[in-house]
DNA sequence: TGCCAGGCCCTCTTTAGGGCCTT
């Protein structure tokens, strides 16, 4: 069975850390599912990893150990997750931090998932080279995309990529002339040297 | 004891090094 074509479910998690194989725990996810070029769903919970969280982690999210003392655990959090997930495939900023975590939390509770990835900041440093640096909150601004919220929280992160995605899919869909937008399509075009992009899309 | 991420991508590259991104 394909991942779902139709539906597709982008991520952010925070972490209290950078490293899941020296032990890092995912502390939050946050979700949207994009359908038809709309979010249609949302998802996000805290989660307990065990152990308290660094003073710089709590400073860069904003969240705390009290917060974090009265969520479920990792594993509960991540089956609702995966639940929520199903055969959708995935984008995230940086998508191979987030499947580094999504893969290893998923792991500890032997649950797997079909859906492939997307990374949207390989796809935006290929259609925005003119842009200052490609990190997700100055992409946000250099789109002109309405931002009301805290970077750095899962669901917020989460809700910037999907509008920054969209605005990604308009401006390959005017620069292809293709009406829609495959998701394999992005992923060869993620793939694709800088110097080919316009001759990639041109060639759609 | 000391160390401590990993993938992508560029370049003064490929027998390598370092910046960019994510927390």
């Amino acid at each position: 069975m394909q991942p779902n074509a139709d539906s597709l479910v982008i991520l952010d998690f925070e972490t209290t850390g950078l490293s899941p194989d020296n032990g890092d725990r995912a502390i939050e996810i946050g979700a949207v599912r994009i359908e038809n070029g709309k979010v249609t769903e949302q998802f996000q919970e805290l989660m307990n990893p065990g152990f308290g969280i660094s003073d710089f982690i709590a400073n860069y999210t904003g969240i705390t150990n009290e917060m974090l003392s009265g969520a479920a655990p990792c594993d509960q959090v991540m089956k609702r997750f995966a639940d929520f997930l199903g055969d959708d495939n995935l984008v995230a900023h940086n998508a191979s931090f987030d499947k580094r975590f999504l893969d290893a939390e998923l792991n500890r509770i032997s649950c797997q998932y079909r859906g492939e990835f997307a990374c949207s900041l390989l796809l935006a440093r290929r259609l925005y080279q003119q842009a200052p640096n490609h990190k997700l909150g100055t992409l946000v601004q250099f789109k002109d995309i309405l931002a009301s919220g805290n970077f750095h929280r899962a669901l917020f992160d989460a809700q910037m990529t999907a509008k920054l995605w969209l605005a990604m899919l308009e401006d390959i869909s005017i620069q292809s002339g293709l009406s829609e937008v495959p998701f394999t399509l992005i992923q060869k075009l993620s793939k694709t040297p800088k110097q080919q992009v316009s001759t990639f899309l041109a060639s759609c």
